[in-house]
DNA sequence: TGGAATTTTCAGAAAATACTGAAAGATTTG
DNA sequence: CAAATCTTTCAGTATTTTCTGAAAATTCCA
């Protein structure tokens, strides 16, 4: 049987190794998941000397985590330094995360198939060019659906919600 | 205006560029791009010789997609090498990658929350190790409703059921 | 305003990841 | 079944990504 120190350890490790799942390095993962299971907000130090990790990293880190909307900074009264708070509703993260991998990743790809699909072709090969841009064209459509479909789900009121309608569609 | 063949190769860049949205190196994601644009079969030694590779690097990558289900062996008669062709179906390519990333990232990450909701904690602090279960019991739900997103999507019935759906549910 | 406390930056170092090329292993064919 | 053709493997190398630590910048307080 585990303390609870060597439980959130673990949870901590865990949650690093899969943070490569969402897009977002081992470190960042493992800062994000010592705040979320932390009862106190938590010092730049803090940080530091529960991951062992640098000032630069601890700093880097925790900066893309507010920027990802996953983290805020907050003070703590009597005390000139900043400290950080983790976001602790399980649906705002998970839509948060969407939400921001959508902007990274989905919309520069949608803007790359756009581009494509716009460009004219020059060329006798009238057939082949045709049969390029329609395989552009179905990516594009694939991914735009793909983004709605995390768009719907994100806006969703909840988890309550989504539960409820995934009752109409599984099984 | 471009012709076809540097329409092509912008796509394989980009598609390259874009791959380690959805998991998958630059290369890997240029032999795909590249079998994806092809209007024939293609053998190791025309992928080396189209992306400028080596041997090692296309086979090992060939083999990675073909283990994505992305792409296929095939036979051209009158010929001893093997050779690939990519699925061409946009849909079938999504919901291809959507279950691979399923097996390889969420699952292992509900097994860990499970895990760790499962682990008896011992100690006087009751209240805190019970608000960490909880954190960890809503991380694992919302994981689980994502991962059931993502299998409902995945076997409808294809862009066309998926669009219309969408339909009842955006704006 | 001076200076102590804290945060940010960034060049170089370390670690992780991806690639090469040649050798070994298969497979086909004459 | 031996040679030719093709595929796979993997140790070493190259590239990319991440991290460190100290200096510079900023903020806060007396």
């Amino acid at each position: 049987m585990a303390t609870l120190a060597q439980a959130k350890q673990e949870f901590i490790e865990a949650w690093g190794g899969h943070g490569s799942a969402w897009g977002i390095n081992r470190t960042m993962a493992q800062i994000h998941a010592l705040l979320l299971v932390s009862e106190v907000a938590l010092s730049t130090e803090d940080v530091m000397e529960a991951l062992e990790i640098s000032r630069g990293n601890a700093n880097m880190n925790l900066r893309a985590l507010v920027e990802w909307n996953l983290i805020s900074r907050t003070v703590v009264k009597g005390n000139r330094r900043e400290y950080f708070i983790a976001e602790k509703d399980a649906w705002r993260i998970a839509t948060q995360i969407a939400r921001e991998r959508r902007k990274r990743e989905i919309e520069p790809m949608l803007k790359t198939l756009e581009g494509l699909s716009a460009m004219e072709i020059r060329g006798e090969e009238k057939k082949s060019a045709e049969a390029f841009r329609q395989t552009i064209k179905n990516l594009r459509e694939v991914t735009l659906r793909a983004d709605q479909v995390i768009s719907v789900v994100a806006k969703a009121g909840g988890l309550a919600v989504t539960k409820k309608i995934l009752k109409l569609f599984v099984k």
